[in-house]
DNA sequence: GTTATGTGACAATTTTGTTGTCATTAATTC
DNA sequence: GAATTAATGACAACAAAATTGTCACATAAC
């Protein structure tokens, strides 16, 4: 009985990260539309920044999507500047995939222009329950990432 | 300084959200594979059994996507008998989606094919905790909607 | 009654992603 | 060390998902 309830609890929850997901997507394809950078490329760029440079079947694997695709939005990237590739010292065949400046310079800028969106939005929830949310996704995050 | 590290912190949780977005779509793609229904129908489904029937613009608007495409996919699933057109008290011309017995028994097999992958994992985080990341989520997600 | 709006239908296009193949290079195994 | 296996980047064909634009028509608003 209890554990029902929590299955419909962590049905709602699956809901509410779609939900989140579609929202702050649109939301962010709207306040960065004039760069002309698509979202899974502006992903692709903050991934970078958060997690630091990284080989591209690496990158795929986080999102659960073909090495191809992100093979392809790197070398658009790559053409435009803001990455490059660099040695991998654990791997000589798969290079590294880093942040150029500029690449640096986009992100910063894309960042700030977020952080100008919150703030007018003028409201934040709890630091804490920040936190706790964020450690619950990222705890279901590797529960399923181990499952495979 | 204290807002330095809350929009931080903010910034970290649309990552984890955008994580665990697509972890959660591939785990479900894997386990309802067989049905050969796509990821946005199994969601669309999921949302008309969840909020109950729905014109098709409120669909969309919901997921921030193009009536179109919504449109197109209603016309997919109430040709395979999962969904119907019922007439809209409120607007006569916009009529409600809604499923039908056999839609529902699709949807009840989903969650059930969920429900025994959760427990085949063997763990779940408290109730509690899940209730209030939901919460969060949902408020982030309410705000975004409102600045439209 | 006339105008404006919202909706469903259809079509063309773009974006995003998958799948398959190949050559090459690195890692593994014997 | 040689042979085999696996991983990577590049390319191509294809499929899926979503956008954009247009049209007809019924409803709503004026």
């Amino acid at each position: 009985m209890a554990q029902q309830v929590k299955l419909e609890e962590l049905h709602a929850l699956a809901n509410s990260v779609r939900r989140a997901y579609n929202r702050l997507r649109h939301s962010t394809d709207v306040l960065h539309a004039e760069t002309g950078i698509s979202a899974p490329k502006r992903t692709l760029l903050m991934d970078l920044q958060r997690y630091g440079p990284q080989p591209v079947p690496s990158l795929a694997a986080a999102r659960c999507i073909s090495r191809q695709i992100i093979q392809t939005q790197v070398n658009e990237l790559t053409r435009a500047g803001y990455t490059e590739a660099r040695k991998n010292p654990e791997h000589k065949r798969s290079s590294l995939i880093a942040l150029t400046r500029s690449g640096q310079a986009f992100v910063q800028e894309m960042i700030e222009r977020e952080n100008a969106f919150i703030q007018q939005l003028g409201w934040l929830p709890e630091a804490e329950a920040l936190q706790n949310c964020r450690q619950v996704l990222d705890s279901i995050s590797e529960k399923l990432e181990a499952a495979e």
